[in-house]
DNA sequence: TCAAAAGTGTTCCAATTACACCCATGG
DNA sequence: CCATGGGTGTAATTGGAACACTTTTGA
């Protein structure tokens, strides 16, 4: 039996929320229609669950250092069953045919922090709209709908997700932010009141500038001990 | 690598909340110091991890059809590498060298619903007081740790908690079940308030008899449909 | 002067907390 | 009649939800 990590990562670029997805790599002389995945690969024999979420991140998109976060194990024993995944994993893998069980992570980062690039096994990595989901690969739609469900939870019990924007920010991208994670919207003020109520943003003696309307006020994340 | 499920077992006795613990059983010939831990094993190649969990708790338990929940998988390389738990291991596994991932489960069941017995592998099972863990086999000390705080996170969230009692009872009991599983005194009117809020128990029309003070309203969990 | 988003308070309701006395029974 | 836990209500506080107008800037 086999373990893998999959890595949802949620991405944000100040008017929608996306997944990173990886399109499959097509083995040599083969024609296989390639399929969307999350970023995924087996655990190393000598890593920890964590460890191995963080290097399968950094190989396939050169992200690293961000909040990553175990959500749920799926071991459906058909999991990978599918036609196109089983040929797809004899075109790479050592062993195809052994059933896998993977642990799922999920993080967040901005999108403008980072370019997605090829990695070795795959075609390229690309941003797509968390609610424009095509069919993909395994049982990764599952995986991508149990992470939003984790995320949005989190977002509201713990407030992450300033991350996702700029070193210098307002509020209504922070409410913009939160309004398109929980796919609904929120009012102004009583976001405003919450917010600041956390202790967790400060302004910053500066505005907006060039903007065609009145600018607002800038604020940056808190730093802890202040 | 190979992938295991670890059951938590939380107990409930009137007074105390307890965790089953099986002691691992010694291999003919050999002495080695048993150890408790918590019942689990490798899941089968033919099954999910649901499946796999409820399988388990049956054989060491005889336990199931009971509410059990995976809330965490456990990956470090090393949490397999204490000398005692390789030496049991190499008592009877076919591959005990190998690196198992696992991931736990937990469930609340009422104790005298159920008779612990031993299993083919274990000498016997034995109910535990969960303040009172001793040094468990492997990384279980932290397995049952986290188990506690997801349950305490239910038992608040989404009012878990009544199988833990006998088909009548009272608030009370009731009250003293959370106290225990929290750890902490409730207010015994805001309890009665906040669980007739729940609409999930209702009054029979019995009392308790025979003790010796104001006899109590019984109460009994009510049917979805009704 | 207009368009566009920023910024700001109050009221209402629901939920949470703290708190103390009388009641019914068996011995 | 006493000891034991059962049972009950209210006031104060807190957090969340709804809601509309004035301000500042660039074009």
């Amino acid at each position: 039996m086999d373990v893998s990590v999959d890595c949802v990562v949620f991405g944000f670029d100040d008017d929608e929320l996306k997944v990173l997805l990886i399109e499959q790599k097509q083995p040599d002389g083969k024609t296989i229609k390639p399929q969307k995945a999350v970023p995924g690969d087996l655990v190393q024999e000598d890593e920890g669950l964590n460890e191995a979420a963080q290097r399968i991140l950094k190989e396939l998109t050169s992200l690293q250092g961000i909040y990553l976060k175990q959500f749920h194990s799926f071991g459906d024993p058909n999991r990978v069953s599918g036609l196109k995944d089983r040929d797809w994993l004899r075109s790479f893998r050592t062993h195809p045919e052994r059933r896998v069980i993977t642990v799922g992570y999920y993080s967040l980062v901005k999108m403008d922090d980072f370019n997605p690039q090829a990695a070795s096994f795959a075609k390229k990595a690309q941003w797509v709209d968390v609610y424009k989901i095509p069919y993909l690969a395994f049982d990764h739609n599952e995986i991508v709908a149990e992470a939003l469900k984790v995320l949005r939870h989190e977002l509201m019990a713990d407030h992450i997700g300033f991350e996702l924007l700029p070193e210098k920010f307002t509020l209504s991208q922070l409410q913009k932010l939160y309004e398109i994670i929980l796919d609904k919207k929120l009012d102004k003020r009583n976001f405003r009141k919450n917010i600041l109520r956390t202790n967790t943003v400060e302004p910053l003696e500066e505005k907006q500038s060039g903007v065609l309307h009145k600018p607002a006020q800038l604020f940056s994340v808190k730093r802890k001990n202040q």
